[in-house]
DNA sequence: AAATTTTTATTTGTCTGACATTTAAAAGTC
DNA sequence: GACTTTTAAATGTCAGACAAATAAAAATTT
Protein backbone atom coordinates (compact mmCIF):
# COMPACT_ATOMS: atom_id res chain seq x y z
CA UNK A 1 0.00 0.00 0.00
CA UNK A 2 2.16 3.42 -0.83
CA UNK A 3 0.69 6.99 -2.23
CA UNK A 4 2.17 9.07 -4.52
CA UNK A 5 3.33 12.16 -3.18
CA UNK A 6 3.65 13.91 -6.12
CA UNK A 7 -0.27 13.60 -7.27
CA UNK A 8 -2.33 16.65 -7.01
CA UNK A 9 -5.29 14.82 -5.06
CA UNK A 10 -5.94 14.76 -1.89
CA UNK A 11 -3.73 12.96 0.55
CA UNK A 12 -6.86 11.07 2.26
CA UNK A 13 -8.54 10.47 -0.99
CA UNK A 14 -5.29 8.28 -2.09
CA UNK A 15 -4.75 6.41 1.35
CA UNK A 16 -8.70 5.77 1.05
CA UNK A 17 -7.53 4.65 -2.45
CA UNK A 18 -5.11 2.61 -1.37
CA UNK A 19 -6.88 1.00 0.92
CA UNK A 20 -9.98 0.16 -0.83
CA UNK A 21 -7.44 -1.08 -3.49
CA UNK A 22 -5.94 -3.63 -0.50
CA UNK A 23 -9.46 -4.80 -0.13
CA UNK A 24 -10.80 -5.72 -3.63
CA UNK A 25 -7.44 -7.26 -3.85
CA UNK A 26 -7.95 -9.09 -1.38
CA UNK A 27 -4.78 -8.30 0.39
CA UNK A 28 -7.14 -7.00 3.53
CA UNK A 29 -9.39 -9.47 4.18
CA UNK A 30 -13.20 -9.61 5.70
CA UNK A 31 -13.02 -8.45 9.79
CA UNK A 32 -9.20 -8.46 9.31
CA UNK A 33 -8.02 -5.49 11.55
CA UNK A 34 -5.95 -2.30 9.78
CA UNK A 35 -2.82 -0.96 11.54
CA UNK A 36 -3.96 2.03 14.37
CA UNK A 37 -4.25 5.35 12.99
CA UNK A 38 -1.10 6.27 14.40
CA UNK A 39 0.32 3.12 12.91
CA UNK A 40 -1.01 4.02 9.70
CA UNK A 41 -0.13 7.93 9.90
CA UNK A 42 3.46 6.88 9.98
CA UNK A 43 3.01 4.12 7.50
CA UNK A 44 1.50 6.91 4.80
CA UNK A 45 3.88 9.98 6.59
CA UNK A 46 0.96 11.88 7.21
CA UNK A 47 -1.03 12.83 10.36
CA UNK A 48 -3.74 11.07 12.33
CA UNK A 49 -6.26 13.58 11.16
CA UNK A 50 -5.46 12.99 7.47
CA UNK A 51 -6.03 9.19 7.93
CA UNK A 52 -8.35 9.81 10.16
CA UNK A 53 -10.32 11.74 6.72
CA UNK A 54 -8.97 8.34 4.73
CA UNK A 55 -11.03 5.97 7.01
CA UNK A 56 -14.15 8.42 7.32
CA UNK A 57 -14.00 8.21 3.75
CA UNK A 58 -13.60 4.51 3.57
CA UNK A 59 -17.09 4.08 6.59
CA UNK A 60 -19.14 5.97 3.77
CA UNK A 61 -18.67 3.23 1.88
CA UNK A 62 -19.38 0.45 4.25
CA UNK A 63 -15.89 -0.34 3.40
CA UNK A 64 -14.65 -0.68 7.18
CA UNK A 65 -16.05 -0.29 10.43
CA UNK A 66 -14.83 0.95 13.24
CA UNK A 67 -14.47 -0.03 17.60
CA UNK A 68 -13.27 1.98 19.75
CA UNK A 69 -11.59 0.32 22.87
CA UNK A 70 -8.37 -1.52 24.01
CA UNK A 71 -8.93 -4.21 21.44
CA UNK A 72 -10.96 -1.70 18.76
CA UNK A 73 -9.51 -0.45 15.73
CA UNK A 74 -10.76 -0.49 12.01
CA UNK A 75 -12.08 -3.64 10.73
CA UNK A 76 -13.22 -5.10 6.95
CA UNK A 77 -16.47 -5.19 6.28
CA UNK A 78 -18.60 -7.90 4.66
CA UNK A 79 -20.33 -5.49 2.90
CA UNK A 80 -23.96 -7.06 3.21
CA UNK A 81 -26.61 -7.08 0.81
CA UNK A 82 -28.38 -5.24 2.90
CA UNK A 83 -25.98 -2.27 3.65
CA UNK A 84 -24.98 -2.36 -0.14
CA UNK A 85 -29.26 -1.82 -0.81
CA UNK A 86 -30.13 0.72 1.23
CA UNK A 87 -27.04 2.46 -0.43
CA UNK A 88 -28.55 1.91 -3.78
CA UNK A 89 -31.67 3.34 -3.00
CA UNK A 90 -30.19 6.34 -1.66
CA UNK A 91 -28.18 6.50 -4.82
CA UNK A 92 -30.85 5.74 -7.23
CA UNK A 93 -33.47 8.21 -5.47
CA UNK A 94 -30.64 10.89 -6.13
CA UNK A 95 -30.02 10.26 -9.91
CA UNK A 96 -33.63 10.06 -10.57
CA UNK A 97 -34.73 13.72 -8.34
CA UNK A 98 -31.34 15.39 -10.02
CA UNK A 99 -31.52 14.38 -13.27
CA UNK A 100 -34.75 15.08 -14.32
CA UNK A 101 -35.07 11.50 -15.60
CA UNK A 102 -39.02 11.55 -16.94
CA UNK A 103 -41.00 9.19 -14.99
CA UNK A 104 -41.69 6.77 -18.22
CA UNK A 105 -38.27 6.22 -18.57
CA UNK A 106 -38.04 5.49 -14.68
CA UNK A 107 -42.05 3.57 -14.68
CA UNK A 108 -40.10 1.65 -18.20
CA UNK A 109 -36.65 0.50 -16.43
CA UNK A 110 -38.65 -0.57 -13.23
CA UNK A 111 -41.29 -2.80 -15.06
CA UNK A 112 -38.44 -4.31 -17.03
CA UNK A 113 -36.62 -4.99 -14.76
CA UNK A 114 -39.55 -6.56 -12.73
CA UNK A 115 -40.77 -8.69 -15.54
CA UNK A 116 -37.02 -10.32 -15.51
CA UNK A 117 -37.84 -11.96 -12.20
CA UNK A 118 -42.01 -12.68 -12.89
CA UNK A 119 -40.96 -15.93 -14.19
CA UNK A 120 -38.74 -16.94 -11.80
CA UNK A 121 -40.57 -15.65 -9.37
CA UNK A 122 -43.50 -17.86 -10.52
CA UNK A 123 -41.40 -21.34 -10.76
CA UNK A 124 -40.04 -20.63 -6.91
CA UNK A 125 -42.30 -18.31 -5.07
CA UNK A 126 -42.73 -19.93 -1.37
CA UNK A 127 -46.27 -19.76 0.56
CA UNK A 128 -44.70 -17.05 2.96
CA UNK A 129 -43.94 -14.66 -0.24
CA UNK A 130 -47.61 -15.22 -1.09
CA UNK A 131 -49.00 -14.79 1.86
CA UNK A 132 -47.20 -11.44 2.06
CA UNK A 133 -48.09 -10.16 -0.57
CA UNK A 134 -51.76 -11.13 -0.09
CA UNK A 135 -51.60 -9.11 3.12
CA UNK A 136 -50.29 -6.01 1.49
CA UNK A 137 -53.46 -6.46 -1.32
CA UNK A 138 -56.03 -6.65 1.95
CA UNK A 139 -54.32 -3.41 2.89
CA UNK A 140 -54.09 -1.48 0.26
CA UNK A 141 -58.07 -2.07 -0.03
CA UNK A 142 -58.56 -0.38 3.40
CA UNK A 143 -60.25 3.01 3.28
CA UNK A 144 -58.97 6.02 4.86
CA UNK A 145 -55.12 4.78 3.76
CA UNK A 146 -53.51 7.86 3.26
CA UNK A 147 -51.37 8.13 -0.75
CA UNK A 148 -48.09 7.81 1.40
CA UNK A 149 -48.93 4.39 3.26
CA UNK A 150 -50.69 2.89 0.04
CA UNK A 151 -47.12 3.04 -2.14
CA UNK A 152 -45.62 2.05 0.97
CA UNK A 153 -47.37 -0.94 0.61
CA UNK A 154 -46.95 -1.14 -2.99
CA UNK A 155 -43.45 -1.18 -2.55
CA UNK A 156 -43.52 -3.93 0.15
CA UNK A 157 -45.80 -6.02 -2.58
CA UNK A 158 -43.19 -6.04 -5.25
CA UNK A 159 -40.57 -6.39 -2.60
CA UNK A 160 -41.84 -9.75 -2.25
CA UNK A 161 -42.87 -10.19 -5.89
CA UNK A 162 -39.02 -9.47 -6.73
CA UNK A 163 -37.75 -11.89 -3.51
CA UNK A 164 -40.08 -14.77 -5.18
CA UNK A 165 -37.52 -15.14 -7.64
CA UNK A 166 -34.84 -16.80 -4.74
CA UNK A 167 -31.68 -14.37 -5.90
CA UNK A 168 -30.67 -12.10 -3.94
CA UNK A 169 -28.72 -10.47 -6.44
CA UNK A 170 -31.83 -9.90 -8.40
CA UNK A 171 -33.47 -8.75 -4.89
CA UNK A 172 -30.41 -6.19 -4.32
CA UNK A 173 -30.69 -4.94 -7.86
CA UNK A 174 -34.37 -4.57 -8.42
CA UNK A 175 -35.97 -3.75 -4.94
CA UNK A 176 -33.48 -0.74 -5.24
CA UNK A 177 -34.96 0.49 -8.31
CA UNK A 178 -38.71 -0.06 -7.01
CA UNK A 179 -38.08 1.73 -3.68
CA UNK A 180 -35.99 4.70 -5.56
CA UNK A 181 -39.04 5.06 -7.53
CA UNK A 182 -41.79 5.48 -4.30
CA UNK A 183 -40.87 9.78 -4.09
CA UNK A 184 -42.46 9.38 -8.19
CA UNK A 185 -45.14 7.67 -6.95
CA UNK A 186 -46.20 9.44 -3.89
CA UNK A 187 -46.71 12.48 -5.90
CA UNK A 188 -49.54 10.75 -8.09
CA UNK A 189 -52.78 11.05 -6.14
CA UNK A 190 -54.65 8.04 -5.63
CA UNK A 191 -58.20 8.43 -6.45
CA UNK A 192 -60.62 5.86 -4.66
CA UNK A 193 -61.30 4.34 -8.07
CA UNK A 194 -57.32 4.09 -9.24
CA UNK A 195 -56.69 1.51 -6.02
CA UNK A 196 -59.18 -0.39 -6.87
CA UNK A 197 -57.65 -0.72 -10.24
CA UNK A 198 -54.75 -1.36 -8.75
CA UNK A 199 -55.72 -3.60 -6.19
CA UNK A 200 -57.37 -5.55 -9.00
CA UNK A 201 -54.32 -5.95 -10.72
CA UNK A 202 -52.54 -6.81 -8.11
CA UNK A 203 -54.73 -9.69 -7.12
CA UNK A 204 -54.47 -11.04 -10.64
CA UNK A 205 -50.67 -11.31 -10.09
CA UNK A 206 -51.13 -13.03 -6.56
CA UNK A 207 -53.13 -15.36 -8.11
CA UNK A 208 -50.88 -15.78 -11.36
CA UNK A 209 -48.20 -16.60 -9.14
CA UNK A 210 -50.22 -18.99 -6.61
CA UNK A 211 -51.20 -21.29 -9.82
CA UNK A 212 -47.37 -20.38 -10.97
CA UNK A 213 -48.38 -19.30 -14.22
CA UNK A 214 -45.97 -17.27 -15.41
CA UNK A 215 -47.51 -15.95 -18.52
CA UNK A 216 -50.61 -14.50 -17.00
CA UNK A 217 -47.78 -12.84 -14.08
CA UNK A 218 -46.18 -11.01 -17.09
CA UNK A 219 -49.60 -9.61 -18.75
CA UNK A 220 -50.93 -8.61 -15.25
CA UNK A 221 -47.53 -6.49 -14.94
CA UNK A 222 -47.67 -5.40 -18.27
CA UNK A 223 -51.12 -3.95 -17.53
CA UNK A 224 -50.04 -2.55 -14.39
CA UNK A 225 -47.19 -0.84 -16.46
CA UNK A 226 -49.28 1.05 -18.73
CA UNK A 227 -51.98 1.91 -16.36
CA UNK A 228 -49.31 3.52 -14.15
CA UNK A 229 -48.37 5.82 -17.19
CA UNK A 230 -51.94 6.60 -17.77
CA UNK A 231 -51.98 7.61 -14.15
CA UNK A 232 -48.75 9.99 -14.36
CA UNK A 233 -50.26 11.03 -17.53
CA UNK A 234 -53.25 12.20 -15.99
CA UNK A 235 -52.00 13.78 -12.87
CA UNK A 236 -49.54 15.86 -15.24
CA UNK A 237 -51.79 17.11 -17.49
CA UNK A 238 -54.10 18.14 -14.31
CA UNK A 239 -51.03 20.00 -13.65
CA UNK A 240 -51.02 22.65 -16.77
CA UNK A 241 -54.69 22.84 -17.50
CA UNK A 242 -56.04 22.85 -13.34
CA UNK A 243 -59.89 22.36 -13.56
CA UNK B 1 -29.97 21.02 10.12
CA UNK B 2 -29.83 19.97 13.53
CA UNK B 3 -27.77 16.71 15.44
CA UNK B 4 -29.07 15.07 18.03
CA UNK B 5 -26.41 15.75 21.09
CA UNK B 6 -27.59 12.48 22.50
CA UNK B 7 -26.80 9.79 20.20
CA UNK B 8 -23.79 7.34 20.75
CA UNK B 9 -23.04 8.07 17.01
CA UNK B 10 -20.34 9.97 15.72
CA UNK B 11 -20.66 13.22 15.38
CA UNK B 12 -19.47 13.30 11.68
CA UNK B 13 -21.74 10.93 11.16
CA UNK B 14 -24.42 12.31 12.06
CA UNK B 15 -23.36 15.73 10.53
CA UNK B 16 -23.19 13.99 7.28
CA UNK B 17 -25.92 12.48 7.70
CA UNK B 18 -27.73 15.89 8.49
CA UNK B 19 -26.12 17.11 5.22
CA UNK B 20 -27.41 14.17 3.30
CA UNK B 21 -30.98 14.44 4.33
CA UNK B 22 -31.15 18.16 3.17
CA UNK B 23 -29.60 17.28 -0.35
CA UNK B 24 -31.96 14.59 -0.74
CA UNK B 25 -35.03 16.38 0.64
CA UNK B 26 -33.89 19.36 -1.45
CA UNK B 27 -33.33 22.00 1.17
CA UNK B 28 -29.61 21.91 -1.06
CA UNK B 29 -29.98 21.99 -4.47
CA UNK B 30 -27.22 20.94 -6.94
CA UNK B 31 -24.05 22.96 -7.26
CA UNK B 32 -24.97 25.15 -4.59
CA UNK B 33 -22.38 25.99 -1.77
CA UNK B 34 -22.39 24.75 1.55
CA UNK B 35 -21.11 27.13 4.34
CA UNK B 36 -17.53 27.10 4.73
CA UNK B 37 -16.41 24.34 7.00
CA UNK B 38 -15.37 26.83 10.07
CA UNK B 39 -19.15 28.06 9.18
CA UNK B 40 -20.15 24.17 9.75
CA UNK B 41 -18.16 24.40 12.76
CA UNK B 42 -20.05 27.06 14.17
CA UNK B 43 -23.46 25.78 13.44
CA UNK B 44 -23.07 22.41 14.57
CA UNK B 45 -21.13 23.32 17.50
CA UNK B 46 -18.07 21.20 16.87
CA UNK B 47 -14.37 21.53 15.89
CA UNK B 48 -13.38 21.74 11.98
CA UNK B 49 -11.28 18.68 11.98
CA UNK B 50 -14.67 16.74 12.78
CA UNK B 51 -16.91 18.64 9.76
CA UNK B 52 -14.25 17.86 7.76
CA UNK B 53 -14.43 14.30 8.82
CA UNK B 54 -18.10 14.38 8.12
CA UNK B 55 -17.58 16.41 4.70
CA UNK B 56 -14.98 13.54 3.74
CA UNK B 57 -17.97 11.17 4.43
CA UNK B 58 -20.31 12.97 1.29
CA UNK B 59 -17.77 13.18 -0.78
CA UNK B 60 -16.67 9.37 -0.88
CA UNK B 61 -20.32 8.75 -1.67
CA UNK B 62 -19.98 11.70 -4.71
CA UNK B 63 -22.52 13.69 -2.71
CA UNK B 64 -20.53 17.03 -2.54
CA UNK B 65 -17.25 17.79 -4.28
CA UNK B 66 -14.76 20.43 -2.77
CA UNK B 67 -12.97 23.55 -4.31
CA UNK B 68 -9.73 25.26 -2.42
CA UNK B 69 -9.22 29.34 -2.99
CA UNK B 70 -11.32 31.86 -2.02
CA UNK B 71 -14.42 31.42 -3.98
CA UNK B 72 -13.76 27.84 -2.93
CA UNK B 73 -15.91 25.78 -0.71
CA UNK B 74 -18.22 22.65 -1.05
CA UNK B 75 -20.68 22.19 -3.30
CA UNK B 76 -23.21 20.07 -3.83
CA UNK B 77 -22.43 17.31 -6.89
CA UNK B 78 -24.87 16.51 -9.22
CA UNK B 79 -24.85 13.19 -9.28
CA UNK B 80 -24.03 11.58 -12.73
CA UNK B 81 -25.37 8.02 -14.18
CA UNK B 82 -21.35 7.39 -14.63
CA UNK B 83 -20.19 8.48 -11.38
CA UNK B 84 -23.23 6.79 -10.04
CA UNK B 85 -22.49 3.47 -12.41
CA UNK B 86 -18.97 3.24 -11.05
CA UNK B 87 -19.37 3.23 -7.21
CA UNK B 88 -22.03 0.74 -7.91
CA UNK B 89 -19.56 -1.42 -9.93
CA UNK B 90 -17.25 -1.36 -7.14
CA UNK B 91 -20.21 -2.49 -4.41
CA UNK B 92 -21.54 -5.57 -6.48
CA UNK B 93 -18.07 -6.60 -7.16
CA UNK B 94 -17.27 -6.50 -4.19
CA UNK B 95 -20.42 -8.48 -2.95
CA UNK B 96 -20.02 -10.96 -5.34
CA UNK B 97 -16.04 -11.50 -4.04
CA UNK B 98 -17.34 -11.68 -0.45
CA UNK B 99 -20.79 -12.88 0.29
CA UNK B 100 -20.16 -16.28 -1.74
CA UNK B 101 -22.45 -15.47 -4.40
CA UNK B 102 -22.34 -18.82 -6.69
CA UNK B 103 -21.67 -18.35 -10.30
CA UNK B 104 -24.83 -19.79 -11.35
CA UNK B 105 -26.95 -17.15 -8.98
CA UNK B 106 -24.93 -13.83 -10.04
CA UNK B 107 -25.01 -15.43 -13.82
CA UNK B 108 -29.09 -16.12 -13.14
CA UNK B 109 -29.28 -12.03 -12.52
CA UNK B 110 -27.33 -10.99 -14.84
CA UNK B 111 -29.11 -12.47 -17.94
CA UNK B 112 -32.62 -12.40 -16.41
CA UNK B 113 -31.60 -8.60 -16.69
CA UNK B 114 -30.57 -8.85 -19.96
CA UNK B 115 -33.11 -10.26 -21.39
CA UNK B 116 -35.29 -7.17 -19.71
CA UNK B 117 -34.14 -4.95 -21.88
CA UNK B 118 -33.35 -7.20 -25.04
CA UNK B 119 -37.02 -6.38 -26.34
CA UNK B 120 -36.46 -2.87 -25.71
CA UNK B 121 -33.04 -3.20 -27.50
CA UNK B 122 -34.83 -4.67 -30.64
CA UNK B 123 -37.35 -2.05 -30.96
CA UNK B 124 -34.19 0.87 -30.24
CA UNK B 125 -31.13 0.01 -31.09
CA UNK B 126 -29.18 2.44 -33.38
CA UNK B 127 -27.09 1.44 -36.20
CA UNK B 128 -23.94 2.67 -34.35
CA UNK B 129 -24.80 0.54 -31.14
CA UNK B 130 -25.30 -2.38 -33.95
CA UNK B 131 -21.56 -1.18 -35.38
CA UNK B 132 -20.31 -1.47 -32.19
CA UNK B 133 -21.83 -4.90 -30.99
CA UNK B 134 -19.73 -6.26 -34.59
CA UNK B 135 -17.02 -4.72 -33.81
CA UNK B 136 -16.67 -6.77 -30.54
CA UNK B 137 -17.56 -9.44 -32.03
CA UNK B 138 -14.74 -9.65 -35.14
CA UNK B 139 -12.14 -8.40 -31.73
CA UNK B 140 -13.07 -11.72 -29.76
CA UNK B 141 -12.39 -14.07 -32.90
CA UNK B 142 -9.39 -12.40 -33.05
CA UNK B 143 -6.14 -14.97 -32.59
CA UNK B 144 -4.33 -14.43 -29.58
CA UNK B 145 -6.95 -12.41 -27.74
CA UNK B 146 -6.24 -13.00 -23.69
CA UNK B 147 -8.78 -14.43 -21.72
CA UNK B 148 -8.97 -11.24 -19.94
CA UNK B 149 -9.29 -9.29 -23.06
CA UNK B 150 -11.58 -11.83 -24.29
CA UNK B 151 -14.10 -11.03 -21.50
CA UNK B 152 -13.37 -7.34 -21.50
CA UNK B 153 -14.56 -7.36 -24.92
CA UNK B 154 -17.30 -9.66 -23.83
CA UNK B 155 -18.57 -6.85 -21.28
CA UNK B 156 -18.46 -4.43 -23.78
CA UNK B 157 -20.55 -6.16 -26.16
CA UNK B 158 -23.30 -6.37 -23.91
CA UNK B 159 -22.85 -3.12 -22.53
CA UNK B 160 -23.61 -2.26 -26.63
CA UNK B 161 -26.63 -4.22 -25.98
CA UNK B 162 -27.70 -3.14 -22.87
CA UNK B 163 -27.31 0.61 -24.18
CA UNK B 164 -29.66 -0.29 -26.86
CA UNK B 165 -32.55 0.15 -25.19
CA UNK B 166 -31.91 3.47 -25.04
CA UNK B 167 -33.09 3.86 -20.83
CA UNK B 168 -30.16 5.27 -18.82
CA UNK B 169 -31.43 3.71 -16.00
CA UNK B 170 -31.42 0.32 -17.27
CA UNK B 171 -28.25 1.16 -18.60
CA UNK B 172 -26.81 2.02 -15.32
CA UNK B 173 -28.50 -0.73 -13.24
CA UNK B 174 -27.46 -3.38 -16.09
CA UNK B 175 -24.46 -2.52 -16.97
CA UNK B 176 -23.30 -2.77 -13.25
CA UNK B 177 -24.62 -6.26 -13.04
CA UNK B 178 -22.73 -6.71 -15.89
CA UNK B 179 -19.25 -5.65 -15.40
CA UNK B 180 -19.49 -6.46 -11.20
CA UNK B 181 -19.73 -10.72 -13.04
CA UNK B 182 -16.29 -9.60 -14.85
CA UNK B 183 -13.73 -10.81 -12.19
CA UNK B 184 -16.06 -14.37 -12.13
CA UNK B 185 -15.92 -14.65 -15.87
CA UNK B 186 -11.97 -13.85 -15.90
CA UNK B 187 -11.68 -17.04 -13.71
CA UNK B 188 -13.21 -19.34 -16.49
CA UNK B 189 -10.57 -20.37 -19.15
CA UNK B 190 -11.83 -20.18 -22.57
CA UNK B 191 -10.77 -22.59 -25.21
CA UNK B 192 -10.50 -21.84 -28.74
CA UNK B 193 -13.44 -23.98 -29.24
CA UNK B 194 -15.89 -22.27 -26.39
CA UNK B 195 -14.47 -19.11 -28.01
CA UNK B 196 -16.21 -19.90 -31.66
CA UNK B 197 -19.79 -20.84 -29.63
CA UNK B 198 -19.82 -17.63 -28.07
CA UNK B 199 -18.89 -15.49 -30.94
CA UNK B 200 -21.68 -17.72 -32.78
CA UNK B 201 -23.73 -16.58 -30.08
CA UNK B 202 -23.05 -13.04 -30.03
CA UNK B 203 -23.18 -13.02 -33.88
CA UNK B 204 -27.23 -14.64 -33.57
CA UNK B 205 -27.85 -11.58 -31.41
CA UNK B 206 -26.49 -9.12 -33.64
CA UNK B 207 -28.19 -10.45 -36.64
CA UNK B 208 -31.59 -10.75 -34.20
CA UNK B 209 -31.02 -7.04 -33.41
CA UNK B 210 -30.45 -6.56 -36.95
CA UNK B 211 -33.34 -7.79 -37.93
CA UNK B 212 -35.65 -5.97 -34.67
CA UNK B 213 -36.33 -9.57 -33.95
CA UNK B 214 -36.81 -9.90 -30.23
CA UNK B 215 -37.69 -13.33 -29.65
CA UNK B 216 -34.68 -14.50 -31.29
CA UNK B 217 -32.58 -11.86 -29.39
CA UNK B 218 -34.10 -13.38 -26.53
CA UNK B 219 -33.63 -17.56 -27.39
CA UNK B 220 -29.89 -16.41 -28.08
CA UNK B 221 -29.56 -14.68 -24.68
CA UNK B 222 -31.07 -17.99 -22.80
CA UNK B 223 -28.55 -20.58 -25.06
CA UNK B 224 -25.72 -17.88 -23.85
CA UNK B 225 -26.64 -18.52 -20.57
CA UNK B 226 -26.99 -21.95 -20.33
CA UNK B 227 -23.66 -22.27 -22.75
CA UNK B 228 -22.48 -20.08 -19.94
CA UNK B 229 -23.38 -22.02 -16.90
CA UNK B 230 -22.46 -25.04 -18.37
CA UNK B 231 -18.88 -23.46 -18.85
CA UNK B 232 -18.36 -22.94 -15.79
CA UNK B 233 -19.47 -25.96 -14.41
CA UNK B 234 -16.74 -27.28 -16.33
CA UNK B 235 -14.43 -25.22 -14.74
CA UNK B 236 -15.14 -26.12 -11.83
CA UNK B 237 -15.23 -29.84 -12.13
CA UNK B 238 -11.78 -29.85 -13.88
CA UNK B 239 -10.51 -27.91 -10.60
CA UNK B 240 -12.02 -30.48 -8.31
CA UNK B 241 -10.39 -33.35 -9.78
CA UNK B 242 -7.49 -32.29 -11.97
CA UNK B 243 -7.05 -34.57 -14.79
C1' DA C 1 -7.30 54.29 -19.94
C1' DA C 2 -5.88 49.66 -20.35
C1' DA C 3 -3.11 46.01 -19.24
C1' DT C 4 -0.27 43.84 -16.06
C1' DT C 5 1.48 42.83 -11.64
C1' DT C 6 1.14 42.67 -6.73
C1' DT C 7 -1.30 42.29 -2.67
C1' DT C 8 -4.79 40.51 0.14
C1' DA C 9 -8.46 37.83 1.95
C1' DT C 10 -10.75 33.53 2.00
C1' DT C 11 -10.99 28.74 1.95
C1' DT C 12 -9.49 24.08 1.91
C1' DG C 13 -5.51 20.90 3.07
C1' DT C 14 -2.36 19.39 6.55
C1' DC C 15 0.18 19.16 10.93
C1' DT C 16 1.02 19.06 16.02
C1' DG C 17 -0.32 18.08 20.38
C1' DA C 18 -3.59 17.50 23.70
C1' DC C 19 -7.53 15.51 26.24
C1' DA C 20 -11.95 12.63 26.55
C1' DT C 21 -14.11 8.28 26.14
C1' DT C 22 -14.52 3.54 25.50
C1' DT C 23 -13.05 -1.01 26.08
C1' DA C 24 -10.69 -5.21 27.23
C1' DA C 25 -7.12 -7.15 29.54
C1' DA C 26 -4.10 -7.17 33.55
C1' DA C 27 -3.50 -6.53 38.34
C1' DG C 28 -5.14 -6.42 42.72
C1' DT C 29 -8.46 -7.62 46.50
C1' DC C 30 -11.72 -10.15 49.11
C1' DG D 1 -12.14 -18.41 42.54
C1' DA D 2 -14.97 -14.38 41.95
C1' DC D 3 -15.09 -9.70 42.04
C1' DT D 4 -13.17 -5.03 41.75
C1' DT D 5 -9.77 -1.78 40.40
C1' DT D 6 -6.24 -0.28 37.53
C1' DT D 7 -4.04 0.29 33.33
C1' DA D 8 -3.10 0.60 28.56
C1' DA D 9 -4.55 1.11 23.94
C1' DA D 10 -7.53 2.68 20.70
C1' DT D 11 -10.86 5.86 18.61
C1' DG D 12 -13.36 10.44 19.13
C1' DT D 13 -12.91 15.32 19.70
C1' DC D 14 -10.84 19.75 20.29
C1' DA D 15 -7.75 23.93 19.66
C1' DG D 16 -4.63 26.41 17.17
C1' DA D 17 -1.41 26.87 13.68
C1' DC D 18 0.61 27.05 9.02
C1' DA D 19 0.66 25.80 3.90
C1' DA D 20 -1.31 26.19 -0.53
C1' DA D 21 -4.53 27.53 -3.81
C1' DT D 22 -7.46 30.85 -5.74
C1' DA D 23 -10.03 34.85 -7.02
C1' DA D 24 -10.91 39.46 -6.18
C1' DA D 25 -9.07 43.91 -5.10
C1' DA D 26 -5.40 47.16 -5.24
C1' DA D 27 -1.37 48.99 -7.11
C1' DT D 28 1.71 49.64 -10.79
C1' DT D 29 3.26 50.06 -15.34
C1' DT D 30 2.62 50.91 -20.11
Amino acid sequence: MKIDPQSSADLSAQIAQAIRDAIISGQLIVDERLPSESELAEQFNVSRPTVREALKRLAAQSLIRTQRGATGGAFVNRLSFEGAYSQQVTTSTLLLSMNAVSFDTACEARYALERACASLSAQRRTADQLATMRAEIFRQAQPGLTDEAFCASDVAFHRALVDGAGNPVLSYQLASAVEAMQPLMNMITFTARSREEIIALHANIANALEARDAEKVDAALVQLESYTRQLAQDVAQKKRKPA
